[in-house]
RNA sequence: GUGACUAUCGUUCAAUGGCAGGACAAUGGUUUGUGGUACCAUGAAUGAGGGUUCGAUUCCCUCUAGUCACCCCA
């Protein structure tokens, strides 16, 4: 695996005093840290916090090409795009997700405003949405309402890849109808995404947790039956047994593993409607062809989820499993927040992950037109003139480069070869007098001087001569 | 939150208890107004703080950060 190495402190670097040669002394003997500027400056960690990290250029046309399918399939399937704010009142967190669950209890970003209000960096996307439901009435809106949001989430977990403090997410929800075929339309349109990223080995894992009674009435005959054989759990599953049960389902451990194959299955306790409602989820996923199974242990961290709970998960070669995102319905959660009873259903996609994924099975990224054309100036008053010439090339659909800081005309040729442009246009000092530019085709070397006003059709004729003859 | 491993120019790879070096990238140049190659030059690093030592980038400790495995999740 490829160990990726990230630089860390800088110091404040020292402004040269001039651009002149250095002293002629010997470097070795020049201090390493020269002496303290008078005002002494306090040095600051040039390091970004943990588990924030910065998204360069280099990797943005993976994000944007995410960004993009994302956007597209959300319209396409008929979502509204919403936009919410990272900052809650915490006790929307505390209520929704549940306390007693990791989300709540170690990673959420809580604190006070200088107002006195407890509010908390969000934590997931889903909370906020139901207020904004509420708040803005959205429940008189003809059904189902379809949303959609993107935006940064926050969790104070330990980083690693794939997994920061600060992380990005897709969410399309959908408000009002506890049909069945919706959860399986659901899926279908992150199948969708994932399909249109370009992203193989996909499987959707899912499972019905039923309602907050029936799980209760499930985790008490799952306890009764792991406490019976105690002996055989490990010993972190010992702890669980207390603390969260359902998630023993989860363990690695082989004997944990073997004990719970027999142990009772949530679904064996599922009550009558969810059961209906699972069975036909099911056969709705069987007619849309998807790649999927039935995955008993599934269970989410997030306790407002009820009836259909699903993962998006990638494959690697190792047989390794990434989660990429997941959802399901939260039929109560509205209720619980005060509004009408509004059944709902939704998934989340993790952008960080998504782009992780996309590099790692080398997915084409979304490439910005480049530019075909580059302004090269020479002298004072070329260059004034050039700000205007580009202005004027742009706004006639020329996509267009320069290197205006730059002061010799062959570093500037230099910079459009590197560019890979089809027209260099040069203005110098006789030019700017004489109202003309030098249109240069980089293809065949050949250049021809022409007057300003013929300057956007001379540099169309060439790149489309060349377009020609590539086509 | 627990444990393990790691940390050198922008990137990448060296080296050393005694002046930290190369490659790539960057910038300028090889006669004054034209691209490639080549050549030359110029900047640029031992994550932070302590300790051991005559001397530490190297050994030790702490911190910070990253990665991995847990935990959890997207």
């Amino acid at each position: 695996m490829a160990q990726k190495k990230t630089s860390m402190t800088k110091k404040d670097k020292k402004p040269k005093a001039a651009p002149a040669k250095k002293a002629a002394a010997p470097k070795k003997t020049a201090p390493k840290k020269a002496a303290a500027p008078a005002v002494m400056q306090e040095e600051i960690l040039m390091q970004a916090l943990r588990g924030m990290r910065d998204i360069l250029p280099d990797e943005q046309p993976y994000w944007e090409r995410a960004r993009k399918v994302l956007s597209h399939a959300s319209q396409e399937y008929g979502f509204q795009r919403i936009d919410l704010p990272t900052l809650e009142y915490a006790h929307i967190y505390l209520r929704t997700i549940g306390e007693g669950t990791d989300i709540v209890d170690k990673e959420i970003y809580l604190f006070n405003t200088r107002g006195g209000d407890r509010v908390a960096l969000r934590p997931e996307m889903t909370a906020g949405l139901c207020r904004a439901y509420i708040e803005h009435g959205m429940g008189v809106l003809p059904k189902p309402i379809k949303l959609f949001s993107m935006g940064p989430l926050f969790r104070y977990d330990r980083p690693q890849e794939g997994r920061y403090r600060e992380h990005w997410q897709a969410n399309f929800d959908m408000f009002g109808e506890s049909d069945p075929i919706l959860d399986a339309q659901t899926i279908q349109l992150a199948y969708r995404v994932v399909q249109q990223l370009g992203l193989k080995n996909i499987e959707f894992q899912v499972n019905s947790i039923g309602t907050p009674e029936t799980r209760r009435d499930y985790e008490k005959a799952l306890v009764r039956y792991l406490e019976s054989q105690k002996q055989k759990l490990c010993q972190k599953c010992r702890e669980r047994l207390t603390s969260n049960p359902l998630r023993i389902l989860d363990c690695k451990e082989d004997k944990c593993i073997q004990l719970t194959a027999h142990a009772p299955q949530s679904l064996d306790y599922l009550d009558v409607e969810s059961r209906e409602h699972f069975k036909k989820f099911l056969e709705y996923l069987d007619e849309l062809e998807l790649p999927y199974s039935i995955n008993t242990r599934l269970v989410r961290g997030l306790d407002y989820y009820t009836r259909t709970v699903f993962e998006i998960r990638s494959t690697d070669k190792d047989g390794k499993n990434y989660s990429l995102g997941g959802g399901g319905r939260y039929d109560r959660l509205i209720e619980s927040l005060g509004g009408e009873p509004t059944p709902a259903i939704g998934f989340a996609l993790g952008l960080d992950r998504i782009v992780l994924e996309m590099k790692r099975t080398q997915v084409k990224p979304y490439e910005q037109p480049k530019p075909k054309v580059f302004l090269a100036q020479l002298g004072e008053m070329a260059k004034k003139k050039s700000l205007k010439l580009f202005a004027e090339l742009e706004k006639n659909g020329v996509l267009i480069a320069e290197s205006f800081g730059r002061g010799s005309l062959k570093s500037q040729m230099r910079v459009a070869n590197r560019l890979g442009v089809e027209v260099t246009i040069i203005v110098g000092q006789k030019e700017a007098l004489d109202e003309t530019a030098i249109v240069k085709d980089m293809v065949s070397g050949t250049q021809e001087t022409v007057t300003q006003e013929r300057l956007v059709d001379a540099v169309k004729k060439i790149i489309k001569a060349n377009q020609i003859l590539n086509a």
